[in-house]
DNA sequence: CATGGGATTGACT
DNA sequence: GTCAATCCCATGC
């Protein structure tokens, strides 16, 4: 099956960098709640700003596994933040979704994370993940044909333009340019850096 | 086995 | 703008 057409099939193909470009504009499902990808970070073993970067431990196993499994992990001791798992097996590399569009099951998001205006819901890794009700525990389940469902761009809507930037919150490698958000999109986690457009 | 540090968020000065 | 919450896990003794 090579040549995907849909872009969230291609994505998964991809090198990591360009993974996380494909893949703005692609659709996270879990259960009734769904969102529209709208910022990405790349993270490759090869950096030290990725958990992989350290080898293969019980941790970063996943970041290790085939292309199109979930990575998620307890951030801070407090949120589960989720990525998407690139490039062959051997090779420790996933896409950050740090934020969505809201596309369906906003009531109960907002069930889930209290009154919030619909900007808000999904705007940062920890925030989409308590959203659509994504736990530790789907850790390295798949993501075509498992409870979380990645999907094609919503019918109709086309590709935005990217605003590329810097990785939020990191520490080393921070140079590394590798934060894509959707141009114009209110629902990303922070104002979109210094606006270099893809 | 003890310790330090986060790919964050929300509340507060 | 600052800062605490909270826990898994990588690292070091």
């Amino acid at each position: 099956m090579s040549g995907a057409g849909e872009p969230h099939l291609r994505a998964l193909q991809l090198p990591v960098v360009e993974a996380a470009q494909a893949l703005v504009g692609c659709t996270i499902t879990h259960g009734s709640t769904s969102g529209v990808i709208v910022e990405t970070e790349a993270y490759h073993d090869s950096e030290p700003a990725c958990h992989a970067f350290v080898g293969i431990t019980a941790r970063t196993k996943t970041l290790f596994e085939p292309a199109g499994v979930a990575y998620v992990y307890r951030s801070y001791g407090i949120h589960a933040l989720l990525n998407v798992v690139v490039e062959p097996a051997g090779v420790g590399a996933a896409v950050l979704i740090r934020a969505l569009e809201p596309l369906t099951g906003a009531d109960l998001m907002r069930e889930r994370r209290g009154r919030e205006p619909l900007t808000e819901l999904c705007s940062g890794p920890g925030k989409l993940t308590q959203a659509l009700g994504i736990g530790l525990d789907l850790n390295a389940t798949p993501l075509l044909g498992g409870p979380i469902e990645l999907g094609p761009p919503p019918p109709g809507r086309s590709e935005p333009p990217l605003v590329i930037g810097s990785r939020i919150g990191i520490t080393r490698a921070v140079e590394l340019p590798w934060r894509f958000c959707a141009a114009g999109s209110r629902h990303v986690s922070r104002p979109w850096p210094r606006g270099l457009l893809a």
